[in-house]
RNA sequence: GCCCGGGUGGCGGAAUGGCAGACGCGGCGGACUCAAAAUCCGCUGUCCGAAAGGGCGUGUGGGUUCAAAUCCCACCCCGGGCACCA
């Protein structure tokens, strides 16, 4: 009404009138500020307090944060804080992993440099994590390309070099057409690339490789002792593979059993050496060397034709368990000695066999193993049963327990294998190996699924390797003096999806450091994964320039006491990491005794909207930053704690980011000195009453219940207890009774200071106001009053038949007979007892059951 | 196929042998207001019932127990991991 003169309600000039208010975003730099003035969060290395490492895992910059980071760092930033006012001296650094793909990309989109446009986005990051309210110590921040971090990347690799950790070797492997780059097998997810999606090619190229499988051993044991998810767990010792049993030589024969001529012989793998008297043929994969040499004439031409097809045949086709057998296996007209038995089998080539693994060669046996059945159903091949069937068993192949029965078998006496009849899976494997060993053909050997790494990729913006190419000395390291070696700024990016050191001259010419001849550098950069392996090292010594950290500092804080991050990362990153630890401990770099990084691993589930994963490139984000303008950090902090149990993915649509922003303006406008609400209660001193003595053991209670909800990581349920704890206190302050001062005082105070990990902000500014500009996050964290824990009466529950058929107040300290006794008394409950019950149970005070 | 998780109101979840559904969201009602928003108070598993009260209820079916969401057996469904690795 245009006419109305009643005064303006215009929202801005209201809260200047009103101070009461609760005004996140003012509140919220001011203490970010705070805490960076008075370096609240950074620790030295000789800090006298028992120490403890919190470690989120570092971000790749992508820009402004999005909720994934909110919800990694909102989880590290309470527990640094809780375990800060628990009184320990907690290192939490913060860094970047800044080199990769996506900088490169942009360059060769916009022409900006990789470093500008990665520099950028670190700018934009740190600003979210500030805003966030992360509490860091940023003089220990590390990013990927800096040339102080590249160096000691460098260094590392030429350490892993010099002990034969690091190698070249020319071998067939995956290579990314999106990405114009080869991949790690870790990096190859079902055919295709972990990163762009697109289907990965086989080529045959010379790269560098880490001896990860070196350590195969004791990144499968060392697992043990971690305080891990099993769920990861699992995903690393699959990943690593491990089987035991045995290889052994089978000389090559005719089919009447004449040896070869060149006396040549096939060495199998198999983790069966029990079922050997049922092997009825051998397979070789396709590549095998061997397979030219044993090809008889009248097969050859079949044969070269099979192997051609399987060459050509893509990685996920040949994978694919779709195809008749028949067309994917060729027989190679040679046979093999069985010498369990000394009869000759033939040779065929299938490729369900794969040369990398083991010898490359099988012996088949039908009878025990579902591939070799079907591929001996396929072919027509006999099918001889080793192990005794339980009774009931159908189908083909059977793989499971069983007493050996078959050897020898009963119609062919005199044969020259051990007599297994009898025998379980175990005692069988057992005496198998150890005639295999006594006769000199083989031994026990244990294979690994687990492959070396391989490191090099062909892209522009990573860490170059440091080594140069003679002509005359061969591979030679760059001297650790001229370290790092750096990438050329003068370069061009184009979409030719060559890296542009490939053609840079400048950086291609160099000479070589110990004949001082013509040389060329390496091109090739390490994969991003390589800076990340050893970045939570560096953070214990950032600024040492004569080695990547000094033994002591590391010793000061590693492991990492609690690690959190992406359960995307099982198999790459921690793996890599576990690796470069042990490696690095072996070379007297690192302490000898570390031997694992991560003590504790947390792995916080994903946010999803519509279902999908949030992604900027599925264009469903939603901005963190625009719910820190309107709501605060603090409230877009608790929903991140209270929306879920921390491991669980959860969908944006879930989020009760109203509730938890509703929940800080009440504890606001109860805790603000000055509050309207507590200004209209009456007000008591003296004794306390029964009422306010409910309240002191509600709040000690608050303290047990969130002390114990942080330690188990269940943070929706230690906001619930504090939103319960609040709703107490609104009744109190709003009830008839009146408050008693100190005992309000004392139930706002516990309650602000058990969620001062959880929204640092409003805790802190609440706190200054009530206290004379005190500090709730430099306070000791409250412990409970055992006292004040007991409750005088208790809430006994009256079952008849395990029926709940009434409630009796009765004294905490109750025995059995006065339990009953009240029990009895209840006349709802003497209305279900129809004469005395039969059995009566009582646990003192919570519960008594009459049983008729 | 194998190995892990998981299945509880309209929704997210809580409860680890002893009151199922804490806390939040949503919904309903009330107070305040000219009115609305905000705020405050209350109710909110389901069925029968006017009420008092009672029946049923944690994926399904069995079992153990005085007592089971919780422990055991079998199965169904959902999510994740592994899968020609000999």
């Amino acid at each position: 009404m245009p006419s109305d003169t009643s005064p303006s309600v215009d929202s801005a000039d209201d809260a200047e009138a009103q101070p009461d208010l609760y005004r996140p975003s003012e509140i919220e730099p001011r203490w970010q500020q705070y805490w960076v003035d008075n370096a609240s969060y950074e620790v030295d290395n000789d800090d006298p307090r028992p120490r403890g490492y919190v470690l989120c895992m570092y971000p790749y910059p992508s820009g402004a944060a999005h909720m994934g980071h909110v919800r990694n760092y909102t989880f590290g930033d309470l527990l640094t804080r809780y375990r800060t006012m628990q009184g320990e001296a907690v290192l939490s650094p913060m860094g970047f992993d800044s080199f990769g793909l996506p900088a490169e990309n942009a360059a060769i989109r916009t022409g900006v440099h990789p470093r500008e446009f990665t520099d950028a986005r670190i700018a934009e990051l740190t600003s979210s994590l500030v805003r966030i309210g992360g509490a860091y110590d940023w003089r220990r921040e590390v990013r990927s390309h800096d040339p102080s971090y590249m160096r000691w990347t460098q260094w590392i690799f030429l350490k892993l070099l010099e002990a034969g950790l690091a190698y070249r070797k020319k071998a067939a492997v995956n290579w990314c057409p999106g990405c114009q780059t080869v991949l790690a097998n870790e990096q190859v997810v079902d055919g295709r690339c972990e990163r762009s999606g697109d289907l990965v090619e086989r080529r045959d190229l010379d790269q560098w490789y880490f001896r990860i499988t070196d350590y195969a051993d004791q990144l499968l044991d060392d697992l043990e002792g971690l305080d891990w998810p099993e769920r990861v767990v699992t995903q690393q010792r699959n990943w690593i593979g491990r089987s035991e049993g045995v290889e052994f030589e089978m000389p090559i024969c005719d089919e009447n059993g004449t040896a070869h001529p060149d006396g040549l012989t096939m060495r199998v793998f198999t983790t069966r050496p029990d079922t050997s008297y049922g092997m009825t043929f051998c397979v070789v994969a396709p590549e095998a060397p061997l397979v030219a040499q044993i090809t008889t004439a009248d097969r050859a031409a079949e044969v070269e034709e099979f192997v051609a097809r399987v060459r050509n045949t893509s990685e996920i086709d040949r994978l694919s368990t779709e195809g008749s057998l028949d067309k994917r296996g060729s027989f190679t007209g040679a046979y093999a000695l069985n010498p369990f038995t000394g009869d000759p089998v033939p040779v065929y080539l299938a490729d369900y066999v794969l040369a990398t693994y083991g010898t490359g060669a099988v012996m088949a046996v039908p009878g025990e193993d579902q591939r070799d059945w079907d591929f001996a159903t396929a072919f027509g091949l006999p099918i001889i049963e080793t192990v005794q069937r339980p009774d009931g068993f159908e189908g083909g192949a059977y793989t499971g327990d069983g007493g050996s029965v078959n050897s020898p078998p009963a119609d062919r006496q005199g044969l020259p294998g051990p007599v297994l009849n009898g025998m379980d899976m175990v005692a069988a494997k057992a005496a198998a190996i150890e005639w295999i060993e006594a006769q000199g053909l083989g031994e026990g050997t244990v294979n690994f699924r687990l492959r070396d790494w391989l490191v090099s990729r062909q892209r522009f913006w990573g860490c170059p390797i440091p080594v140069v190419y003679c002509d005359a000395c061969g591979i030679r390291p760059v001297p650790l003096d001229q370290l790092p070696v750096l990438a050329p700024d003068d370069v061009e990016f184009r979409p030719t999806g060559q890296s542009p050191l490939q053609s840079h001259e400048g950086f291609l010419h160099t000479t070589c450091p110990d004949c001082g001849g013509p040389a060329r550098r390496e091109t090739d950069t390490m994969d991003t994964f390589v800076d990340s392996s050893w970045y939570f090292l560096r953070f214990c010594d950032p600024w040492n320039d004569e080695l990547p950290f000094d033994q002591e500092a590391v010793d000061a804080w590693m492991p990492v006491d609690q690690y959190i991050g992406g359960a995307e990362h099982a198999v790459l990153h921690l793996m890599y990491a576990r690796f470069f630890t042990k490696a690095l401990s072996d070379l007297g770099v690192a302490p000898e005794g570390l031997r694992e990084p991560f003590h504790r691993l947390f792995t916080q589930g994903m946010i999803r909207l519509d279902g999908a994963k949030m992604s900027k490139s599925k264009g469903n984000l939603v901005a963190p930053e625009e719910i820190i303008d309107t709501l605060g950090a603090d409230s877009l902090r608790l929903a991140h704690l209270a929306v879920k149990p921390p491991e669980e993915d959860v969908d944006w649509e879930d989020f009760g980011l109203e509730g938890c922003s509703r929940f800080l303006q009440r504890l606001w406008r109860v805790a603000v000195p000055g509050s309207v609400l507590v200004a209209d209660a009456p007000v008591r001193t003296g004794e306390p009453t029964e009422v306010d003595l409910g309240i002191l053991r509600t709040t000690n209670r608050l303290i047990e219940d969130v002390t114990r909800d942080y330690d188990r990581w269940a943070y929706n349920v230690a906001v619930a207890h504090c939103m319960a704890h609040l709703n107490e206190l609104y009744r109190y302050v709003q009830g008839e009774s009146g408050v008693h001062e100190p005992t309000l005082e004392f139930a706002t105070d516990t309650l602000i200071t058990v969620l001062a990990p959880a929204t640092p902000h409003i805790t802190a500014e609440l706190w200054a106001r009530r206290h004379d500009s005190g500090h709730v996050h430099e306070r000791p964290w409250p412990v409970a009053d055992e006292s004040m824990l007991v409750e005088e009466t208790a809430t006994m529950v009256v079952q008849v038949n395990g029926k709940v058929r009434d409630r009796v107040e009765v004294p905490a300290d109750a025995d059995e007979a006065s339990c009953i006794a009240a029990a009895l008394a209840s006349t709802k409950v003497s209305a279900h007892l129809d004469g005395d019950p039969r059995k009566v149970i009582a646990r003192p005070p919570k519960i008594v059951n009459f049983v008729t």
